[in-house]
RNA sequence: GGGCCUGUAGCUCAGUUGGUUAGAGCGCACGCCUGAUAAGCGUGAGGUCACAAGUUCGAUUCUUGUCAGGCCCA
């Protein structure tokens, strides 16, 4: 006996006895310790950040990241799933600002680094227990107790030494770069960056926070002129919107792709700024927009065209003498480069080092550069009156601007609206700022990348070629390194004059240089977090002090040496036996944002150690080889979920409504890599698709199952498998095949698809179709056939089923086949993956049956359109088919009647047995051909007889009187007979016979008799096998065919006594096809 | 401004290696409760496959461009 099945189900109650069992069973160690001999299927988890809650779209990857190792586990991987969390990095130091009230760099020194540092440890885990909850709550197994974490010892030191492979490596010569300040040929070096910098906290500003302190400004901007030397009263026009940078230009640039000229000034223009006689050397294209500055367009001419890369090396004279070179510096001169647009200002940019284009151009050009603005945003050199000047002051800038006027090399100022960033805690405004860091050399490995990314499975496809592979096409070294606190620190010491350099792989090798210096070492466990580690001071052996280089790593760094870090690699113990059958990643699954996170973090930290390695193998480059990359997930109306919008479905609660299962589904039901709409609709969806159809076959078989006490270990006489059985058998086989095909693709959609359809095809046509062989107490042969097919698709196919829907699948095994079957497992998860019985397959009855349902649906078709319900019996059913299709039919005959309720099936050959044609001419391809003749035959065509009309219908071309007419030369109408009706759906062309006599009239009134009596059998709430006593009152023809057809009647509604009598009294009554009837049904003793 | 993605039925989405009639779910209309399921079943209506040009015997599919939306970067 199999434990009956509630229903309606409670999926929230289930899942959690599901949960408990799991538990109580240690079912999820089981999948890993009962696959310790199978091969290693690697998956790594990315850590997400634990101080904020998990939303919806973790819930997605949770789904996802628990679908494949599941089913690889069941095909009989072994499947190490460690949990990991993100503990460093700038969200945490935030959120520690927010709490501790802290707004800058000097506040944080001020409250105490060391305090502010254990902060920052204390909150890492703030929201740790609601994650788990959530990944637990989902069914995902996940290991959460052998966690990693990135601020740990052991992470650290996989960091560092990752960075002293990267310092030991050298680069290809044509990638050294002599500017560097240090590890000029190494894939490790130290240089300036221009970041965003707030002057007055003196701190760097991620991307991230600059983005979000964009404010439209509306501030004066000037255009200076460049006297050109040793050409006469020339001048190159530069435009700028930030005077205060002028005082530390260096050079100006020019596009080489765009026209320049130079212009001679007729007359006084522009208040006399610019004087008659007067050159300048300006972009063609914005002569019109500066022609007011011009004194119009007619008012000057043009002497030279010249083309950007002519202009470059072109000299000039510096604004202000303080800005004079000396003469072995290199600057003041103009450089020509792609970045200079001709969309505003002048064509020619004027380049200081607050830009990283300027930057760039200046480290290229190996300009002598001076920074006059300080970090404090003062003016550190230039006119007396100026110095120690706010940069942004606005009377300052005027200064500027009367400076360059009186000397007459100003050319125009404006008001000018544009976007300029300000911190978005302080409003201070932001500068551009050359800052030292560290940095790998990622342009050094960019090929190797670029064939590493070649042999990852992306999904979608295009982003190894799109998003990722333009990303490595065009990557740009990579800045490590931050000035923040908390973080893994750096383990770079330097001297002072970054002669000596010396990074550190572990503690073990920082306490070997301690000992030599006779200073304490670090315990294994010590924090060696900031600031405890800037108190370490290293000596050369000839003394030198060395001082850690006082950064702490970028946490996209941090994740992306995840493989390493994830076990203390190489230094922690076992760490490297782990490695060996860990890496690399068989599957990664995170948010497409990614690309330029942690996707790329994790690609180049393994290229960068398969170079340091000198790996051949190029398999090993990339550290993951399958990819899925996930989008947002929206709101129901579309909208991205945000808490200003209060539109965030908390994971939780959704769960415990509708259950894990439906949550699951609702996520595989759509292409993970595009945006998907969630809300509640999505989720009953699921549930009426899927998993209610489910559970009420599961229910139906356990109900009929247990009522004949059939056991699925007995050995039963059987009969031979019907037509519907090879069918079911068939679908199931089919299934199997599809859902591995797209699992091993990692394509989840359709294997989803595949399996909704299943269970439509399952309920709504087998079983509907089945249902009278598991009640009939004849043809046991029969019924146990029946039972065997159910039992065996229904135990294969939550086997399918379950890494898509642990629990589910979970509470069918453990009721179905736990305690049943000789080889049953504890779980349904312990157990394997179905293989496909090619035996059981039979191509012939799936298209048999599609081609019978196609039939049926047609049928059905004509059913509505006629307005006869399946109640009443019909006595034949027309079909044109070919000799094939007759033959398809051979078998499934009967249920095509059956289903449709129809006496007799008969073949027709044509169209035309069916239906008479009736053809009128078509007077748009016989008019031109025959002009005014046409009239002559036109009744010709009207009045032609069935056999040509039927030609025309069959396609063919039909001589009349000596002319030729096609079937295009006609428009053909049907006609039925009154009494058929008939209905084209495909290719399938069908008539009912809709004339009824006596007997069909007479079992369509029995038919609605029996249906009138279940329903009061089920308005009374009887047991399905209740047997019953039935008195029916009705008169006339009503009352013969209860009579005559008392049998039947009392078989269909399990009655053991029909009375049948006169219908006197016309009270409580219901309507069969129009007569009264009145129905009294009572239980029955035994 | 650049890169990538998306645009198919009223809505949400599949699909199309270029080829008879482009599919599903929801919604809508109509019909149907027989011993699993009304949180159900069936039938039907509904589409210039965003727009334009090109390639082709043939384009929703390929190419180019335009428009609209999204994501990322600047």
């Amino acid at each position: 006996m199999f434990a009956p099945v509630p229903n309606p189900p409670d999926f929230p109650k289930q899942d959690h006895a599901i949960l408990d069992q799991w538990k109580k069973e240690n079912i999820f160690q089981r999948t890993i310790d009962e696959r310790k001999d199978g091969q290693d299927w690697v998956f790594y988890d990315g850590p997400p950040g634990t101080n904020g809650p998990p939303h919806i779209g973790h819930l997605m990857q949770s789904a996802l990241k628990d679908l494949w190792p599941r089913y690889e586990t069941m095909k009989g991987r072994r499947v190490l799933r460690k949990a990991g969390w993100d503990t460093h990095g700038l969200p945490i130091e935030l959120t520690a600002d927010r709490d501790l009230g802290l707004a800058s760099k000097r506040d944080i020194e001020a409250y105490g680094v060391q305090k502010y540092v254990d902060y920052c440890r204390e909150t890492v885990f703030r929201f740790k227990s609601t994650w788990e909850e959530a990944i637990h709550r989902v069914g995902r197994f996940l290991d959460l107790d052998e966690f990693y974490a990135t601020y740990t010892n052991d992470y650290i030191q996989s960091d560092w030494w990752v960075l002293k492979q990267a310092w030991n490596t050298k680069v290809k010569p044509q990638f050294a770069d002599r500017t560097n300040l240090a590890g000029q040929d190494r894939f490790l070096y130290k240089d300036y960056r221009v970041s965003a910098w707030c002057p007055t906290q003196g701190t760097t500003l991620s991307n991230f926070e600059v983005a979000q302190g964009y404010k439209e400004v509306t501030e004066l901007s000037l255009f200076a002129k460049m006297p050109v030397i040793g050409q006469e009263n020339t001048k190159l026009v530069v435009w700028t919107t930030t005077a205060w940078t002028l005082l530390s230009n260096i050079a100006v640039a020019a596009g080489p792709s765009l026209t320049y000229v130079r212009i001679r000034i007729k007359n006084d223009a522009n208040n006399g700024l610019n004087k008659a006689g007067e050159r300048l050397i300006l972009a063609k294209s914005r002569l019109e927009a500066l022609s007011n500055f011009l004194g119009g367009t007619d008012n000057y001419e043009i002497e030279a065209t010249i083309s950007g890369t002519e202009l470059a090396g072109t000299k000039y004279q510096p604004l202000w003498n303080f800005q004079a070179l000396s003469g072995d510096q290199n600057g003041h001169f103009v450089i020509a480069d792609d970045y200079v647009t001709a969309d505003d200002g002048t064509g020619l940019v004027h380049l200081a080092p607050y830009g990283e284009d300027d930057y760039r151009l200046i480290k290229q050009h190996k300009l002598d550069f001076t920074l006059r603005v300080n970090e404090a945003g003062e003016v550190v050199e230039g006119e007396p009156e100026w110095l120690g000047r706010w940069f942004k002051d606005e009377d300052l800038e005027i200064e500027i601007l009367k400076s360059l006027a009186a000397r007459g090399l100003l050319f125009a100022k404006e008001k000018h609206e544009h976007t300029y960033p300000f911190n978005y805690k302080t409003g201070t405004p932001l500068v551009y700022f050359p800052r030292p860091g560290w940095f790998i050399r990622a342009r050094a490995m960019r090929d190797e990348m670029l064939a590493a990314n070649e042999r990852i499975n992306w999904i979608p496809d295009h982003i190894r070629e799109g998003r990722f592979g333009k990303w490595l096409e065009n990557v740009i070294d990579w800045n490590i390194t931050r000035e923040r606190f908390w973080g893994s620190p750096l383990p770079v010491w330097t001297s002072e004059d970054n002669e000596h350099v010396v990074v550190i792989k572990s503690i073990e090798e920082l306490n070997e240089h301690l000992k030599r210096q006779g200073d304490d070492p670090f315990a294994a466990d010590a924090d060696i977090h900031k600031p405890r580690i800037d108190d370490v001071v290293l000596r050369t052996e000839d003394g030198v002090a060395l001082h850690r280089e006082n950064f702490v790593l970028d946490s996209w760094f941090n994740a992306g040496i995840m493989p390493w870090g994830q076990i203390g690699y190489p230094a922690a113990e076992g760490s490297v036996d782990y490695f060996s059958h860990q890496y690399p990643a068989d599957f990664i699954c995170e948010g497409l944002d990614q690309t330029r996170g942690w996707f790329y973090s994790l690609l180049a930290a393994s290229t960068l150690l398969a170079i340091a390695r000198e790996d051949d193998d190029k398999n090993r480059w990339s550290s993951y080889k399958n990819v899925i990359c996930t989008n947002l997930v929206l709101d129901e109306e579309g909208q991205k979920m945000s808490k200003s919008k209060g539109n965030v479905v908390p994971p939780i609660p959704i769960m415990e409504q509708y259950g894990a299962d439906a949550v699951r589904w609702s996520f595989f039901r759509n292409n993970p890599w595009l945006p998907v709409r969630f809300g509640e609709e999505a989720l009953k969806d699921s549930l009426k698709q899927v998993f209610i159809p489910l559970w009420n076959a599961y229910s139906f078989f356990v109900t009929y199952a247990n009522v004949d006490g059939w056991d699925p270990n007995a050995d039963y006489e059987m009969s031979e498998r019907t037509p519907i059985d090879r069918w079911i058998l068939t679908a199931y086989n089919d299934l199997v095949t599809e859902v591995t095909e797209k699992l091993e693709g990692y394509d989840v959609m359709p294997a989803a698809a595949a399996i909704t359809d299943f269970v439509d095809r399952l309920t709504n046509w087998y079983i509907r179709r089945s249902r009278r062989r598991f009640w009939k107490s004849d043809q046991l042969g029969d019924k146990n056939r029946a039972y065997r097919t159910l039992y065996d698709v229904l135990t294969g196919f939550i086997r399918v089923l379950a890494p898509f829907a642990p629990f589910i699948s979970e509470i069918m095994y453990q009721n179905l086949v736990r305690g049943h079957s000789k080889g049953a497992h504890d779980s349904i998860h312990l157990d394997t993956w179905p293989k496909v019985d090619d035996s059981l397959r039979d191509d012939t009855i799936k298209a048999n049956m599609d081609y019978a349902r196609a039939v049926v649906t047609a049928g059905r078709s004509a059913r509505e359109a006629a307005r006869l319900k399946v109640r009443q019996p019909l006595a034949k059913l027309l079909l044109v088919a070919e000799e094939t299709q007759r033959e398809m039919l051979a078998d499934l005959r009967e249920l095509v009647l059956d289903e449709l309720n129809i006496r007799e099936l008969e073949f027709a050959d044509s169209a035309s047995e069916l239906v008479t044609f009736r053809a009128k001419p078509n007077f748009v391809t016989l008019g031109p051909r025959f002009g005014k003749d046409v009239k002559v035959w036109a009744p010709k065509i009207i009045n032609s007889d069935p056999s040509t009309t039927a030609a025309w219908a069959a396609g063919e071309t039909v001589t009349l009187d000596g002319e030729e007419f096609g079937p295009d030369d006609v428009l053909l109408s049907q006609e039925a007979p009154d009494y058929l009706e008939v209905n084209e759906d495909g290719n399938v062309l069908l008539a009912l016979d809709t004339r009824l006599n006596d007997e069909l009239k007479a079992e369509g009134y029995v038919r609605e008799l029996i249906n009138r009596i279940q329903n009061k059998r089920k308005d009374l709430q009887f047991e399905v096998t209740q047997r019953i006593n039935l008195q029916v009152f009705a008169d006339g023809e009503l009352r013969e065919a209860v009579e005559q057809h008392r049998a039947l009647i009392e078989r269909e509604v399990l009655a053991i006594r029909v009375d049948v009598q006169e219908l006197e009294d016309s009270s409580d009554t219901l309507d069969v096809n129009d007569k009264a009837v009145r129905l009294v049904v009572e239980p029955a003793a035994g």
